[in-house]
DNA sequence: TAGAACGCTCGAGTGCACTCGAAGCAAGCG
DNA sequence: CGCTTGCTTCGAGTGCACTCGAGCGTTCTA
């Protein structure tokens, strides 16, 4: 009950855009990744998680005996729900935010699901502002089009 | 045929946040705006305002015989339409080429075409990354629902 | 006609989310 | 052993879309 402070989307859903051939585990040991192995799993650069880690949006990364980071298959999974946070629009402040309150643990669960609240009705706002829109840019397009054959045919 | 260039969306949905009381015409003239009215109707700054037709995104707003500018009903239409195309999200730098290709007339109605078919693509594509973001908020919001519901009830 | 309110230009500043570079240490291969 | 590759930290730079301020002229209202 302790594990589950990520809430299992599962979903290898890992973005594998920038990813060059097949990632090979670096230092053996089980589902330990060096930055640029999770730099090509995630389409993030070694900085950017770097500077995730920095500003608190990374839980606390584990380290080699010389420092160098190495991400669990947690870390992987805490990335793709980050991931999938940043396509919301969420800014990364309450990402930052977030991120706090899953650290904090359970006592926290009304406060995460207030944020996913809003992020959700901000998220439905903006579909239906993106779906008003199209209604315009079909209508142009119509016009033009129009216009095109106006011009071609008769 | 010449003033339908800005393809005729006249759906007055202009954007009233900001406004203040009823807008009252300053310099007499028929549909002559200032600055300041032209801002409380779109929701623009006079800053920006300026800022959009220093970069070429306005035609070129004309002038009263001190410099001040005076915006036609014309111009409101087009800021209308930049705003819908502001909230397709597509970038600054597209519009002012969209701008540039009105003021060039008629013989670029295929490219203008172009642009906005390219914008709905990206609208569309838009739209299905929130939906799918959708899903997983939904799904998270009902583990931290159900989560909530298991540690009051029984 | 005084004075507040508004507008002008030009250039610098802001906030966000990265993105990059420099200097230096460490690992691992031939 | 030397070399490449990759890692570290720290701070500065980038691109976007505004946003603000200074300093000065104009216009409206009482």
């Amino acid at each position: 009950m302790t594990a589950i402070d990520t809430t299992p989307v599962k979903s290898p859903d890992v973005d594998r855009s920038a990813s060059a051939g097949p990632v090979r585990p670096r230092s053996g040991g089980r589902g330990r990744y060096a930055i640029s192995e999770v730099a090509a799993l995630t389409g993030l650069s070694a900085h950017t998680l770097r500077w995730y880690e920095q500003i608190g949006l990374m839980p606390e990364v584990e380290r080699s005996h010389a420092g160098q980071r190495r991400f669990g298959e947690h870390d992987l999974e805490w990335l793709a729900c980050l991931g999938k946070l940043r396509l919301t629009g969420m800014p990364i402040a309450v990402m930052v935010r977030f991120a706090e309150l899953v650290r904090r643990g359970e006592e926290t669960f009304d406060e995460r699901r207030e944020i996913l609240e809003r992020t959700r009705h901000e998220v439905l706002a903006r579909i239906a502002e993106l779906q008003g829109t199209l209604d315009v840019l079909e209508t142009k397009i119509d016009f033009y089009a129009g216009a095109r054959r106006a011009s071609e045919g008769a």
